[in-house]
RNA sequence: GCGCCUGUAGCUCAAUUGGAUAGAGCAACGGACUUCUAAUCCGUAGGCUGGGGGUUCGACUCCCUCCAGGCGCGCCA
């Protein structure tokens, strides 16, 4: 189609005699207003700014040398003021989509626009310090989503968490354990003021005190510091592990930060940059000039006590990605930390790589509403709702709905009244209805006899859908790849579930109007295959979002 | 003070990256079940896109400025 109109405006230059011109990207858009075709491209627009033609006439050529190559495919193409090129297919270009559905069925969709290039996602990488809240509830699905989607659109996609085993969080973790078990033994002995507060810091105690008894008691050494440290990290841990599982949200791999010292990673890359020229001493510190790739000040890498910080280790860790053979990385962040991407664009611009190759994409805060009034939270404080909290409440496919429905760069309200309600406020339910009543006429139709067949799409007359409802149908379905490739391309998990909420709606519609099976046996052949392709469709969106498929409801 | 994000219907959010008449859901009002699931559908009402200026055929979108909210600005991670 691009290739139509390239040609045709090829040879509008070469009449019109003009040399050389650039010609822009040819943006064909599927055009909300159905009056405006099944397609419609405005290059005619943005040509005439660059060459001195009216939009219309270049327009009007465009067309008719399309007209002249290709009479079979469209109904018609029209020009449009200002000078909108507007195509409308034949039916039978349009039906087309539906056995293509049927046959690729899973696979539909999917498109190979990413060519296979590799990239790596990571997210969550919560300091094994406390549970997991509803902020890094979001970011987990986003990145899970995400991660589902580039795959679908061609690319070759690994899931990385980090795990930030190493440094002084992790310090204050283990001794805010070991006085909280202390002080369960009943010693008087006060609490860090930088400690962690949270109640599971009490219950990791009571679990050790409970194994090991007075084993500790009075106990301040680097042994029982060390133990006690590892003990709540890893158990924290495994609890961050469990609580993603049942969200659904896997990883391909677990990265640990301390491994980069074990193996000997950071000091290397901090002498590689030292020798770039990128790195410079100072009141006894290492500092990366971070301000020569546009950061507003200068990092410290190794601090005054001879410890690298955890910008070091994150350099490493960056680095460590890109020699596994990642071409992209994407890091998904919450917003705090987005005072971070600069110094990090830079490191991996000192070390040679290319700064688009490395992208963030930040997840914004998530208020959380409970009979109207905000829930707040915070990992210090103590006072959160947690993550399995919220799975316990609404269940895994609402969760993670809400938190993929709108964009992941505004800050979002989280409605748990409504998250809860098992209505029509809810647009999961609404979704996974519109699926399950496919499924009931599918074996409505089945009962009747009236059985799909896959394949043999010539013994179904297709014509028959020409109801206005079955022909928007057809339209979104033919318009689930392009979802897939802007969502992919922009980063935005959150349009396929905007698109799958548009599609469960207009079968909504459908279905009100229209019965699918009844005496007409042609016909209810033909809307059977017209639904069976919208079951396929809903149901690869909702696996891109992790949702289930009931078929009952 | 500086930087990043956000500001769109009463509320929660969209708007195909500069396109055509700014759209959905909720809430409000009025309708539709003898039917393949009413967890649904149809209709009505609701807007100076935070304010002001600019760029052009065309701006919610880009630039400047002001206002409001959120988040950052450690030799913490």
């Amino acid at each position: 189609m691009q290739q139509l109109i390239r040609d045709s405006i090829l040879k509008y230059l070469k009449n019109k005699e003009i040399d050389f011109v650039s010609i822009p990207v040819i943006m064909l858009t599927t055009p909300k207003n159905p009056a405006h075709g099944h397609l419609s491209t405005n290059i005619a627009l943005q040509l005439s700014a660059i060459i001195s033609d009216a939009p219309s006439n270049i327009a009007q050529f465009i067309v008719q040398e399309i007209e002249k190559k290709k009479p079979g495919i469209f109904d018609k193409i029209e020009v449009a003021s200002p000078g909108f090129i507007n195509f409308y297919f034949k039916n039978d270009v349009l039906y087309n989509i539906l056995p293509e559905i049927i046959t690729k069925k899973s696979q539909f969709g999917h498109s190979n626009i990413g060519q296979g290039e590799k990239v790596l996602v990571e997210f969550v990488s919560v300091n094994p310090t406390g549970p997991l809240h509803i902020g890094h509830g979001k970011c987990a699905v986003v990145g899970d989503s995400l991660s589902k989607i580039l795959k679908a659109a061609g690319y070759e996609v690994s899931t990385e968490y980090y795990i930030n085993d190493h440094g002084k969080q992790i310090d204050i973790l283990g001794e805010s354990v070991l006085v909280r078990y202390r002080q369960l033994l009943g010693e008087d002995i006060e609490f860090p003021a930088n400690g962690y507060q949270g109640n599971y810091i009490v219950d990791l105690a009571k679990e050790i005190m409970n194994e090991y008894q007075e084993q500790f008691k009075g106990k301040n050494d680097q042994d029982t510091i060390h133990f006690f440290k590892d003990y709540a990290q890893q158990r924290i841990l495994k609890d961050i592990k469990e609580d993603l599982f049942s969200f659904g949200v896997q990883f391909d791999n677990w990265f640990s930060e301390q491994s980069l010292y074990t193996e000997n990673k950071v000091h290397p890359v901090i002498e590689r940059l030292k020798k770039e020229g990128f790195v410079y001493l100072n009141k006894g510190a290492l500092w990366f000039k971070s301000t020569d790739f546009g950061d507003e000040k200068d990092r410290v890498v190794i601090r005054k006590d001879g410890e690298a910080t955890y910008f070091a280790s994150d350099i490493a860790y960056h680095d460590d990605k890109y020699k596994r053979g990642f071409n992209i990385l994407i890091d998904i962040w919450g917003a705090d930390h987005h005072g971070y991407i600069n110094r990090m664009k830079a490191a991996i611009q000192a070390l040679g790589y290319a700064k688009d190759s490395f992208q963030v994409l930040l997840v914004q805060f998530v208020t959380l509403l409970q009979g109207g009034k905000a829930v707040g939270m915070s990992t210090r404080g103590g006072q959160f709702i947690t993550l399995k909290d919220l799975l316990k409440e609404v269940g895994k496919d609402v969760a993670r709905y809400f938190f993929l429905m709108y964009s992941h760069d505004s800050h979002t309200e989280f409605d748990l009244d409504i998250a809860k309600s098992q209505s029509m406020d809810n647009p999961v339910f609404y979704i996974q209805y519109a699926y399950a009543r496919i499924c009931s006429i599918i074996e409505k139709g089945r009962s009747k006899n009236i059985i799909l067949i896959d394949q043999k799409k010539e013994q179904i007359d297709l014509k028959l859908l020409d109801k206005k409802e079955e022909l928007e149908l057809i339209k979104k379905m033919a318009y689930f790849k392009e979802v897939i490739e802007r969502s992919a391309l922009q980063r935005k998990p959150y349009l396929i579930a905007s698109y799958l909420y548009e599609l469960a709606s207009l079968f909504h519609k459908y279905y009100t109007e229209y019965k699918v099976i009844s005496e007409d046996r042609e016909l209810s052949e033909a809307r059977l295959y017209l639904i069976y392709a919208v079951k396929i469709v809903l149901e690869n969106a909702l696996t891109l979002l992790g949702i289930q498929a009931p078929e009952k409801m």
